[in-house]
This record gives structure tokens, sequence and C-alpha cells, in this order.
DNA sequence: TAGGAAAATGAACGGCGATTCATTTGTCTC
DNA sequence: GAGACAAATGAATCGCCGTTCATTTTCCTA
């Protein structure tokens, strides 16, 4: 533990914090946890919290950031490996945003609970890691415009977070209840299939 | 004020009390709003809230049923009025949706945003006005699939969340910013038309 | 108009919990 | 191993705000 020693120490201890935290809100809600149930979670000090955020609310946001961030990344890696047209992509998408944030039950309830109210009430701050969110959505969504796939006749902003809306709704509610495996991907197949070709019989 | 007056007294306090916090809720959140502030908002004195709720809790929950129950019934009343099949009763819906909330932007702001919160950390009182909600929405999609203008291979229990979802999230983003009166219209079309027929090319 | 009950008031209380900081512990250097 | 520096600790502080309740006001009845 030589000169990354340091580092390493500090960021080790950042890292528990926040997923301290993270269990924290997803258990009782941002305005229901006390700064020292977060440190107990995360086996420090409550004073230590203060040595890495400013305070609570700093400490809200860079867990935002922390893991839109991830889930970013690894749904643009993902998005990547897919082949085919705007169908695959779509339905990868979907399946992608189900998988992950599920992956982690407490991310789901942080993610579908806690993001409408930062959204609004630390609303100077811009959410910069969420807009990036929706921008691969609505990359997608110009890209199938692009190739002649879909239709052009709709504006991609909207329509992302329409999309967004919806998966994170039904994320919340497999979220609140027991989902098993196999109704991942029962939603998946039916979302993905009524964006693409609506309710309508065809 | 003979007979009448006292109840009309009670009832109206009350209703003072309900519009004072949701305007302060809107403004601020739950959680940062003072009872105090809900009472200058109301013109009543901190105490008068406790005559009518029981504590700061059980106000939220009285104005969300408040506030639910009155789009219900509205919501209800604009669709029996509707004629035509499917798509024009959908098309209604989402219609009906936006222009009821946003015909108050505190009801909006109200809605998008605790709506949530409570659906978590309220979690043992079910909120059965919500609950309401998706319930007409969901008989709308069921009437459609019986009268078999509608695939009948969807959970309309899952597509009701997924299309509140979507209005929802659009309804926040038209909260958070300007809408301007064809903004809705807008929306409303594209909205009903994706439900009905899908993003791609027919 | 007196009397009394119901409604309303708002100052004061009490508990809570975010934040601070004096002290302790750990680490590196010579 | 002494000294210095950084990191961590957690008990104490302090302001805040939900709630209460003694007092006042309103309103009805006889």
């Amino acid at each position: 533990m030589a000169q990354g020693g340091k580092q390493r120490g500090n960021s080790e201890k950042r890292r528990r914090i926040l997923d301290g935290a993270l269990r924290a809100f997803a258990k009782k809600g941002f305005y229901n946890t006390k700064v020292s149930e977060i440190a107990s979670e995360a086996g420090v000090a409550d004073g230590t919290i203060y040595l890495y955020f400013k305070n609570k609310d700093d400490l809200l946001i860079s867990l935002f950031e922390d893991r839109m961030e991830w889930i970013n990344n690894r749904l643009e890696q993902e998005l990547e490996n897919l082949e085919g047209g705007f169908e695959e992509k779509l339905h990868g998408f979907v399946r992608m945003h189900f998988l992950l944030v599920l992956e982690n039950r407490d991310l789901a309830e942080f993610i579908t609970v806690e993001l409408r109210q930062s959204a609004k009430f630390v609303k100077e701050y811009d959410n910069p890691k969420f807009g990036a969110y929706l921008k691969i959505l609505q990359s997608l969504i110009e890209e199938g415009q692009a190739s002649g796939e879909l239709r052009d006749d709709l504006d991609s902003r909207i329509m992302s977070r329409a999309i967004f809306g919806a998966l994170d709704e039904v994320l919340l509610q497999m979220t609140l209840g027991k989902t098993k495996p196999e109704d991942v991907e029962v939603r998946t197949r039916m979302l993905s299939d009524i964006l693409l070709h609506g309710l309508c019989k065809r």
C-alpha cells in the first residue's frame, strides 16, 4: 500500500458511505433517514461523513450522480453490443433498464422514489446525469428515425420522457411487490412491444 | 346562517387548510414545509390545523384523497360523455388527465412529485384513491379488449401503470417548464397516438 | 344581555437530529 | 521512536419546528 494507499483509503471510505446511504435511503427515504443511521450503516462515525460530503443534501446529490453514471455507462456499453435494427435496440434498452436497476433492489427503490424529489427540490442543480440518461434514449429514437424505421412526426425529447416514465412506473410496481426473474422478461416483452406497435390490433 | 352555519364554517375552514397546504407543498415539498407556513397560507392559526387533522402526515394523506377524488370524479364524468370507440376514449382520457391537472399548476406539482413519496413511505396506507384512478384506466383497456379493438395479450394492470407513468412524467416536464395551451394539445395527440399505434411506421 | 359551549388562537415546550470540533488514532519520515 | 501531519471519532451543541394547551373570541340560547 505504497503511493496509492491514501487515495485508495479515501475512495474506499467514500464508497462505503455512498453504499450505506443507498441502503438507508431505500429503507426509509431521504428525509426520514438520520445522518447517524447512514454512518452506522456505513460503519463510520457521524463526523466522518462531513469529511467527504458538505452536508446531507450533498450526499444525496452525489449518490445520484454516482449511480446514474453507473447506469448510463452500463447501458451504453450494452447498447453498443446489440445487433439489429431499432426493434432489437429498444427491446434491449428496456430489458437493460429493468435488469440493471433490479440487480440491486435498493437502487430500484432509490431511483424510482427519490428521483422525483430531487428533480424538483434540488431544482437549482439540473441533474446532468439524469439528463444524460434521457439523451441516450433520445439518440436511440433519432437513429431509428434517421434509418427510416420510425415515424418522424415524433418529438424525441418528449418521447424519451414518456418512455422513461412508463418504465419507471412499472419498475416501481416491481420494486414494491416481489418480482420473479421471469416477470422481468414478461414485462420487458410487453412494454417494448407496445411501444413499437401500440395497443391496437394490427 | 342558521342551522347550516356551523357545518359550513367547519367545511370552509377545512377546505382553506387543504388549499393552503396544496400551495405550500407545491412550492417547497412536504418535508420542507412548516406547519406554520401552511397555517399562514390558509389564514388560520397554527393550532387550528390540529382541530381538523391529526397531524402533518394526516394532512398530507387527506389532501391526496381530496384531490384524487376530485380528479377521478371529473375523469369518469368526462369519459361517460365521450362517444366513439377506444381510440376516442383513450385520446379523451389523456387529454383530460393533462387538462384537469394543469388547470391548477400547484396540483400538478403536488401530484407528480408527492405521489411517489407517499406510495412508499406512507406504505401502510394503501392509497385507495390512486388505486381508483388506475382502475378507471384499467377498465378502459378491458373494454377495448372486450370489444375486440385491442390486442388481448396485454395485462391491463401493467398497462395502466405504464400509461400512467408516461403521462405523469410528461406532465412533470410540463409543470416544471412553462407550457402553453397548444403544447397540451400537441402532447395529447402525440401520446395517445403512440399508445395506440406505436413508434414504428405503419 | 348573560351565560356557556364550541372554535380558534399563538406563545411556549420539548425532542430531535444535522452539524461541529476538541480529542484520539493512525501513518509516514528521518 | 519522536515528531508532525492527516484521518477519524463521537459527544455536545444549537436551532428548528411539530405539537400542545391555557387563554381569548365567537356564536348560540333562553
